[in-house]
DNA sequence: CGTACTTTTGAATCGCATCAAATCTGGTGG
DNA sequence: CCACCAGATTTGATGCGATTCAAAAGTACG
């Protein structure tokens, strides 16, 4: 597998410095691998490069609560911050992941001000997604999520879509069967264009 | 209305240095009042000291999405690292916001480490939080949101809330009368302890 | 060609939203 | 201190929409 050209395909590690990445290494993960538990020592930041990769964290009762799942780019960013992990961190699915080791981390950093400008940025674009998504996840229908997708993640009212439409469904905290169902009905009232991956707002709900 | 007091109450806020907190200006905001249009070009970062700021977009047809709803802390970090606003900053409801003039706030980043590193820490923490919220909204039924906050948000498998019920369902995504239901059903069937403020996992509900 | 996965549609069910209304609570002013 | 009011809490009845289970058709890939 070419791990290189996927890492080359995320902007985020695309940019990172040199030194840093001489640093990192690219480790392989199978499905269900425990990668950290709760109060191990943080010794790297980690990147998901291709797989998922959940941060976990259990109930004593055996409950399991997921509060993280990520199948690209950086994972517990605030572990930058802590000692140990607050959290089980667990490759859901075989995969890769970069690590990179803390130290090098926090140096580079501290040392390249494009880098951290560009941590900085991260983080923020990252927090501005975020907020957008939890609104996004709060309304209450299918049809007004899809809409809140669109205007929030789209430019001008239309949308490309990059992954399946099972995926998008799942990122929109629905079913695939609901999205696949309110998609032809919002198009059959004629208010959304769909071509292919291309889903474009044609005339707004009146509710909204 | 003592301002002063509900600033040192945030401590995010209360971290700030001297120098920026002097250069910081109180602004009071009436219900509906436009603080920023799209496009606006962004002059200071922002932080809710009571009231309702939301981050808007309007779809040409007039829809209009909620990016961000804030009732306390910093809004539009994001602002710090752009030249323009990109979409409306509305206030909900009257209240009072804090404004640090950009070009200070920079500097302040640039010159005080500790600042520096405490708007690093920030931004990580809210990363977290935010993403354990998005995975929590994108669970379908009450009782395991309700499991999902107490074991992420709380310590121990109990949850001290220091806002009204009401309020926790909103965060929740659910309408009080569904969080009051399932709160009281749970009770019922012996998997919550519910003590005022305070509420504790008893048993774990088999489907977990 | 066959396998795995996505896309699509159907039918039945269940849980949450919604509308309604009563009770409780804390805080204000007379 | 009490009357009163706004908001939170609580319970009830109803309907809708998403989930769930099922299955068929389409599609990519080796």
């Amino acid at each position: 597998m070419d791990w290189h050209t996927l890492i080359e395909a995320q902007p985020d590690l695309a940019r990172i410095p040199a030194p840093l990445r001489a640093d990192s290494e690219l480790m392989e993960v199978g499905a269900g691998q425990v990668m950290f538990r709760i109060g191990d020592r943080v010794k790297s930041m980690m990147a998901v490069i291709c797989g998922e990769v959940r941060l976990i964290r259990r109930g004593k009762s055996g409950s399991e609560v997921i509060l993280q799942r990520s199948r690209e780019g950086f994972v517990a960013e605030s572990s930058l911050h802590a000692k140990t992990y607050h959290c089980d961190v667990v490759a859901a699915e075989a995969g890769a992941v970069l690590f990179f080791p803390m130290q090098s981390f926090r140096t580079a950093l501290a040392e390249d001000m494009a880098f951290q400008n560009g941590w900085l940025a991260h983080l923020s674009r990252e927090v501005s997604r975020l907020r957008a998504h939890c609104e996004r996840l709060s309304l209450r229908s299918a049809a007004e999520r899809i809409f809140h997708y669109i205007e929030s993640e789209g430019t001008d009212g239309k949308v490309v879509l990059n992954h399946s439409r099972k995926a998008w469904a799942n990122e929109l905290g629905l079913t695939h069967e609901a999205l696949y169902r309110t998609l032809s009905r919002l198009h059959a009232d004629g208010m959304l264009h769909i071509e292919g991956n291309v889903v474009a707002v044609a005339r707004l709900p009146a509710a909204l």
